[in-house]
DNA sequence: CATTCATATGAGCAATCGTTCATTTGTTGT
DNA sequence: ACAACAAATGAACGATTGCTCATATGAATG
């Protein structure tokens, strides 16, 4: 038989992680491939904002914004609390300043390089 | 007028990037959070391979693997060249190990914190 | 130069996704 | 208790996505 690479494949397959975590590795990504949820994670980075001041400020509608507000609370990447007839919404942690921060230089350094 | 924060909402809309960077962000996210291609991206982690290794690999169909190929050649994650009649993939720079190690940590933190 | 092997590509289809609209929940103020 | 406001939720719809199938390209080999 030609072109074979079963060892290769045996290999690398072995080395893959186990499905659950591949699973909660793109579920984390999905939350920052989108442009609104993206937004929203940009306007989180310095402040916590009620959810329609997100709505204003990304001139979208108020549930819009709630829905996306609770795809990125099922993966952790932000919190919230209740203030009066508010709820305030602000970063659950650092995790996000990194991702976005790594994407951006991987985005520089393609730019710089062509 | 209640629940006044039009200030806030201008400063926060101003300080956000540019649309196109955006798009090109989420473009960027949106490679890494699908099962298939995130499956891709580990395979190539240390070894470059030809599509029907990771067709084999992956137990998917070539022209499935090749249609993902695409998507993360576009994106600049991975390149390719010609060797006879196969066609090698590989990394095309280090951004990808780095956004994988940072998604880890943040799952691994998460964890933790449960 | 025709066949074979490796890969790419396009059309089509089911599944998923993001938004809107209508309604509900939950809190505050009267 | 009720009206007003902030946010959440569910159904519905169009758009996008990922796969399959059939076919095309392109290089090597007899």
């Amino acid at each position: 038989m030609e072109h074979n690479h079963d060892q290769l494949v045996t290999k690398v397959r072995s080395e893959l992680p186990p499905d659950n975590l591949l699973a909660d590795l793109t579920s984390l990504y999905k939350s920052f491939s989108d442009k609104t949820r993206i937004k929203i994670l940009f306007s989180l980075l310095n402040t916590e904002l009620c959810v329609c001041a997100i709505s204003e400020l990304l001139g979208m509608e108020q549930s819009a914004i709630s829905h996306q507000l609770k795809k990125l609370k099922e993966v952790n990447l932000v919190d919230c609390r209740r203030e009066g007839k508010t709820i305030i919404y602000y970063l659950a942690d650092d995790h996000v300043k990194t991702l976005i921060s790594v994407g951006f230089e991987h985005l520089l350094e393609q730019a710089f390089h062509k």
